[in-house]
DNA sequence: CAGTCTGCTGAACGGTGTTCACCAGAGGTG
DNA sequence: CACCTCTGGTGAACACCGTTCAGCAGACTG
């Protein structure tokens, strides 16, 4: 980098004041794209306002990122960036798993209607192996069979995007009353519940108190407690069962 | 509906052949955004195809549909129109649940698509509520304490609908392949675990002749099965902790 | 028969993703 | 130092999209 003094303001041999001419990249244009997500949310991203915010020509991006699809795939892999899954503890997987189910949650939070993007990305690719891999070796370790290890993190994981896609959904149908929170939203609908004719919907109006009550965190965590302990049960029958024939053992660590 | 003959080809005091306008109605336009929705996929599903299928200009459906997002809202009802949930057996709950996670995945199969539009649908319409009704009474007596069986039914639609949601993406992702099958799909994919290589990802490689093996109806079933032992555990508890206190006990059959 | 009123038409507005001819400017070469 | 090439921008255009609105035709009402 040249070190040069400012233009004079009046040197008309300069074409512009500073062009200076930062290379665009598709890193630069995924920030971008984050920030127009962050402010405008995921219906009015548009590869226009991606270029608005970078000052430049829309078919500008298309040199380096071949499609909307692409920009987005791109910004889904940005979730697993500095992701780093704890060493497998199989005394602890319980709390293993829920906190890696929290930290996606986080993660997906992070950025408005990121939930949308994270739905539709491709869930194999390579930066994505790495989380996976520490996912079912937890699994494996703790006990749990093959078949059920190896689809648990598919599990979870579809469970966490469609959690924080819901909660996408029902911040954005609320955006225009300006001082959206989850308390308002939620006495709504127990209200709503509890309005509800008891001779037609005993149960559900009875459960008006349980429908909506507590954070969007219990929520959550109530789902994953259920999935855990369903993958649980498979860890007692294998242990009660599985006495005799010993499996090819599951790798611990890997280095 | 007066009875009138045909016109007489050569009788030009008719003003068209036969214009008959059957009225348009909002029954109507959803029945032909089912149309396109099932031969154009959801993303050319556009105000303009629908009206284009009714041989009608775009802005005669505004009249009978506020917006695009109403249609869709009324397309996400049509899921629940005629879903009679079976009445309660206490004894048979388990296979109840499954029958209806699997009953509403074949649903949300029956259009190409559905699942992303019932992915945004708002679930407590007046239509969907005979069947939570139903699924939370299930779950009520069942054994299941309060709290969780008024989450128990969300958990379960949100995982049909997510997971349909996902195989409404793969799908399209492989489309343009003319003869896209799930078989070809999985093997694809199980080739690419194997060749994983085994040193930074030993786990997964020696899951994968698990990871996607199986019919996509496996795969589900094994997810909802998770589920539902998840909520078994809470049946355990509730039945050996509170041998006590007889809380309110839920409404059998609503008449 | 006149009048109103409902429900459709066609055009338009402002947006979208994507493509393409063109061109400026940096870099290397003679 | 002049020239040439080639990378990576520009701006206009295409074919769509959801939505609105003035106008009009035909059916119903008085």
């Amino acid at each position: 980098m040249s070190e040069e003094l400012p233009a004079l303001p009046w040197d008309r041999s300069r074409r512009r004041a500073a062009p200076v001419r930062v290379p665009l990249t598709p890193e630069r244009i995924v920030d971008a794209a984050y920030v127009v997500l962050d402010r405008e949310g995921y219906d009015k991203l548009s590869m226009r306002q991606v270029a608005a915010e970078l000052g430049v020509a829309v078919s500008a991006l298309y040199t380096h990122v071949s499609s909307k699809d692409e920009l987005l795939e791109l910004m889904y892999l940005r979730l697993f960036r500095g992701w780093e899954v704890p060493d497998p503890d199989p005394a602890r997987w319980r709390e293993q798993v829920a906190e890696f189910a929290r930290e996606g949650l986080d993660r997906l939070r992070r950025h408005r209607d990121l939930a949308r993007i994270s739905m539709v990305g491709v869930p194999f690719s390579p930066e994505v192996l790495p989380q996976m891999e520490k996912l079912v070796t937890i699994f494996r370790l703790a006990g749990l069979p093959d078949p059920v290890a190896a689809r648990a993190g598919d599990l979870l994981s579809t469970l966490v995007d469609a959690f924080a896609f819901e909660e996408s959904i029902w911040q954005d149908r609320y955006r225009d009353s300006s001082d959206f929170s989850w308390t308002k939203v939620s006495e709504t609908f127990q209200q709503y519940f509890e309005d509800l004719p008891p001779d037609r919907f005993p149960n559900l109006s009875a459960l008006a108190p349980h429908m909506v009550s507590g954070s969007q965190n219990d929520r959550f965590d109530l789902a994953v407690e259920i999935v855990i302990r369903g993958l649980a049960s498979f860890v007692e029958e294998a242990a009660t069962a599985g006495e005799s024939g010993d499996r090819s053992a599951p790798a611990g660590e890997p280095r």
